[in-house]
DNA sequence: AAAAATTTGTTGCATTTACAACAATATTAT
DNA sequence: ATAATATTGTTGTAAATGCAACAAATTTTT
């Protein structure tokens, strides 16, 4: 006797992609919520892209928007106003023979993320605190797992 | 020897909260672009809305809201559309006393509903192949707890 | 009983976002 | 060699989103 595979969705808010979309929202607007309280001087946006270019010495600007999940023209634009602030520079280099921007983080910079991280650290502590650092990491291999399975059906336009 | 909790979060894109976005965010693309390709005549979040209102008969505008993952004013916004075209309908009601806006689908609306459904069924076969049901809920119960151990600590505003 | 706060939905606006078009350059195909 | 295609970043624009302000009604507080 053949097993039937059910299908995966019956309705919106019973399936993987309610439960996916509801934890990402909430987890963004903790963040935005945490960033405005603490009046940091950056938005959540703009501190993750530093922390991205940080831990990403010499990325050209479409590698650095795959990471920080934002297209091309948006994260120009967050560069812009990182630039303005002096807390990375921009350089022309080349990829591949092709002319790119490429960036990296300034003294002013690294000093201002350090503040940062610090300041948030204890923010960001409790939200995980009933969560051992085990059930994190599964959790993170099963998202990583099920991205990649769907990836190749999305034509990412970046 | 007291066991050192480590922080959670060292940088953003080894951090669960990138994980959970970017596969959000796939999903929520996957989902886009197969309503565009097949041409259905509704948006992703025109359908989802009345896949949620088909399963939540007499919902009140925000109960909905919440559902669905969008604030009050643009969830009144697909509403007036959905209404438009004559799949649901809506009716004054109380709620605790309380006016509100409640609504159920229509017969056009359930067809439709139906109709959709037939249509996506092969495209979204595809793309949780490689899991099996019980990986995709196991899954689902992980993400869930994740969310209500920081529930607490966001201020929603719907 | 009066005042303050809460619930619900709508409107308007400012921000964010996605997407297409473009320019410049390099690679690949014919 | 020429044409077609691909990579990269910028600009412009339309759509989506969130948020604050408002109105109307009810509940809670004082």
């Amino acid at each position: 006797m053949q097993k039937i595979q059910k299908l995966p969705v019956k309705h919106f808010t019973d399936s993987i992609y309610y439960d996916l979309e509801q934890t990402a929202r909430l987890m963004k607007k903790l963040g935005n919520q945490v960033f405005e309280k603490l009046n940091l001087g950056l938005t959540s946006d703009e501190y993750i892209t530093l922390d991205t270019i940080s831990c990403n010495a010499g990325i050209c600007q479409r590698d650095l928007a795959k990471l920080i999940l934002k297209d091309r023209a948006n994260t120009g634009r967050i560069l812009d106003t990182l630039e303005g602030m002096g807390l990375i520079t921009r350089f022309i280099d080349t990829k591949n023979n092709r002319l790119v921007r490429k960036m990296g983080i300034t003294e002013k910079g690294l000093k201002k993320l350090q503040e940062l991280s610090n300041k948030m650290e204890v923010h960001f502590r409790n939200t995980t605190a009933s969560f051992s650092e085990e059930e994190i990491e599964a959790l993170q291999q099963s998202l990583k797992r099920f991205r990649n399975s769907i990836e190749e059906f999305v034509k990412m336009n970046i």
